[in-house]
DNA sequence: AATGAATGAGGTTTCATTCAT
DNA sequence: AATGAATGAAACCTCATTCAT
């Protein structure tokens, strides 16, 4: 049994049951192990937890984005938000987008990496409308507005419960109507 | 001591220390009386939650949404938006926020008020541009597009921490960018 | 159940099977009652600890001490050795002096009393020391020299094991060493 | 790492936090040593607080007692006192002595050599007394009392805390009250 | 309407110990 | 000679809950 092991399940029982729910016992028992074997690992319950912010911080930060900007304003658009989905989604990483979720307003840690994932999402947003707008592929308009715009709605549409055809019509939608 | 004494402190802790700290001894420590006391309001924690579910829903349900439309564009997305604010901001309604926003992956009945208040905003922000549209002082566009940017920016913002002057910037600049 | 009986019983653990056994399961169990239960009563074992000390030192304080002058020196010491000796076997006293004994070196609050103690038992027999050379019973010694000489004597007896005949033979030898 | 260093430090925690917090991991930790590695050098805990009580009890045991006797009377009684005070205050013994004093009520081992070092003490302060006795510098007096008298009460100092003047002054006056 | 007293279950943590390496 | 990894037992403590008063 590795840390890396123990912070992945710690995460998965976040995720499913809850931050309430992640105790040594229900850890030790869904890893096979008895509660004192996560304690050689981990000084504290509290160790644990700031090991689990660490952890999915630095999995974050290994995130590069990288956009074809050959491609035509629907779809640049489209690989964006595919690239934020990818992040809400992927089995990595949403135990870990939870736990921020359910803590940012109570730990000062989770709200730290909500906000810098936030201003990440806003800064790609941001590039790809400036992007778009200098090569004339959107009408000159406010960038940083329409990255605000292009940010926020994807964020709450990555939040919720959406189809990926209704996703995709958004995204049509918001292309034509900025498109030159 | 009220039912609704017992309530609002619960929400006190669940904002201010969070979910899991919401316990019959914290809960009965702060309102000076003993925990057994408790017992005699509630049946269960489990039921004591419950009834702070519902709380929190009817004191939603009671917020009102009135607009005059005879005002311009800005103006009228300002008032929106500063009824939403209101919503969020309220010491009344923040702590049913706070729950919301811990439990909403984790419990149904949180999902489902999130969803509602969701749901509520973004019909309100459609309705706006309907309006606005119909009026003729925005262009003749989606207005369920336009809708979901306003509610989604908007929603974006309210959980986050934007100052009066950045807000009022943002709202002013959708104004303009949509005006006729 | 009652503190005092808690107390009492904590006590009784550490007289008999040392300050490192008294444990609250332990105690629990010697008072027929669930660990749990204790906790009602104290916040801590600390807190147990801490009232125990208390409850040592206000019993201390409780031991009057009286002797009638009138008697003869031998008759006088052996009173005031009989006073001592009731302090150090009174069942009541007796876990208290074990506590004190076994952390007199490593707690604050244990020295303390043991310190008083001594102070008070050495202070009893300057008293004694004093009367006896004024009544003209004891030669004109230096009496702060034989109070402690009969402290200190008393003392060690007090924490061995010595038979009464012992005790008295030395408290007549005492006597008459020092005698008119 | 030797088993002379591990009972050395084994009894630095007796004496400094107490015989209860010695403990396995507390002596690796203060030896900059795994625990898992102490169990090459001692099978168990009890095994190591055995071999405690044999250092200690063999340590006391090469304590030499040599007195000059041709010196006169307060000159014997302090190089006497003096040679207990070395046993009591020596860091090598220091360790030892304290796990004797707290454990002596509960743990034999610790009452036996409890017992003899008081033994030990009482025949030297008997033997000092017969000489200076016997060589007329003493009254001719109960040397068994006087024995028990200054044996005690250096007992008694020796585990206070007195200043080397006032132990200097009890001696002085102990001399001269039985001087021929 | 409130509380004193108790409890079973389960929480986090520490203990001494083992064993393969 | 030492250690990494694990563990059963037991430590302290908190939890929600009950019930007679």
């Amino acid at each position: 049994m590795t840390k890396d092991e123990i912070l992945e399940e710690a995460g998965a029982i976040i995720r499913d049951e809850g931050y309430d729910m992640l105790t040594i016992s229900a850890l030790a028992q869904r890893l096979n192990v008895k509660k004192a074997s996560l304690y050689y690992h981990f000084e504290s319950k509290e160790n644990l937890i700031d090991a689990l912010y660490v952890h999915f911080s630095q999995k974050l930060a290994h995130m590069g984005f990288r956009v074809d900007f050959s491609k035509d304003a629907e779809e640049i658009l489209f690989r964006t938000y595919e690239h934020w989905r990818g992040i809400f989604l992927s089995p990595e990483l949403s135990s870990g987008l939870s736990l921020i979720e359910q803590r940012k307003e109570i730990d000062e840690r989770a709200y730290d990496i909500y906000n810098s994932l936030r201003l990440m999402i806003r800064a790609q947003s941001d590039a790809v409308m400036e992007n778009l707008i200098s090569r004339n592929r959107f009408r000159n308009l406010d960038s940083f507005l329409l990255g605000e715009l292009f940010a926020s709605s994807s964020l709450v549409r990555l939040q919720g419960e959406y189809t990926k055809e209704d996703d995709e019509k958004f995204i049509s939608s918001f292309a034509s109507l900025f498109s030159t």
